[in-house]
DNA sequence: TTAACGTATGAGTATTTGTTCATATGTTTA
DNA sequence: TAAACATATGAACAAATACTCATACGTTAA
């Protein structure tokens, strides 16, 4: 079994000087879409279970309109996925990569806050 | 040696629906932080050496000005740290989460890119 | 103290971004 | 097919943001 933290060091100490643009931006594209309040609720929403666009918006308390624009961007990065069933269409989280990073995040703010 | 991964994930377990408010938006504003392509490459390169305030500005190719007010936000939120040596500020990279949630962010986009 | 250097910061501006509103698309039921 | 329901999407607007310019602050050397 894999350790993330030997490895994510491994993965840093390889890139040799400054990573090219592209990818810079491909990453700091990545963040910017944990970086809102209302998409940062709608993973912990799907944290524990799938669930519709009508189910998230009632759970937040938000438009349908705005859940589902903000929907399409997290799918767009790979960070949910969906499927329809009948008339609704269930969301779910499709990676591993966001439980981790939520966590790190997490962390961090904690570690912040504790001191 | 801890291992990151696991406690990613029972750290998420550990969290009893959604978190407060207060610490989503701790949350997704440190995330904010990283979802800007100046600040990714300011940490890129301090992720070598630390480095002064003009260093950075020359090797980004940026004005001084941007780059102090980019290192302000940075550093309020904890992932640099400075220190005066005469007349130059001394910037370096400050957390152990800052090099975790940079590799995470890039084996996601990484994965992306194999696909 | 004054001048020079390195950095920080406030104001102004252009761009990006998140929400709402109206409406289009797609699916099921009558 | 028409009506009802669930979701998606484009336009418009307000708020947030990143840069530039000018200038202030802090340190060192003359």
């Amino acid at each position: 079994m894999k350790c993330d933290h030997d490895h994510a060091k491994d993965m840093l100490k390889h890139l040799d000087g400054m990573p090219d643009d592209v990818l810079l931006c491909d990453v700091s594209d990545l963040f910017k879409v944990f970086g809102d309040t209302t998409r940062m609720k709608i993973l912990f929403a799907l944290y524990k279970n799938e669930m519709s666009v009508n189910a998230i918006s009632d759970c937040l308390g938000m438009q349908q309109s705005a859940i589902s624009h903000q929907l399409k961007i997290l799918k767009d990065n790979n960070l949910v996925g969906n499927r329809r069933e009948g008339k609704t269409m269930i969301y779910f989280l499709s990676d591993d990569h966001v439980y981790q990073i939520l966590a790190q995040g997490f962390e961090h703010i904690m570690e912040e806050h504790d001191l």
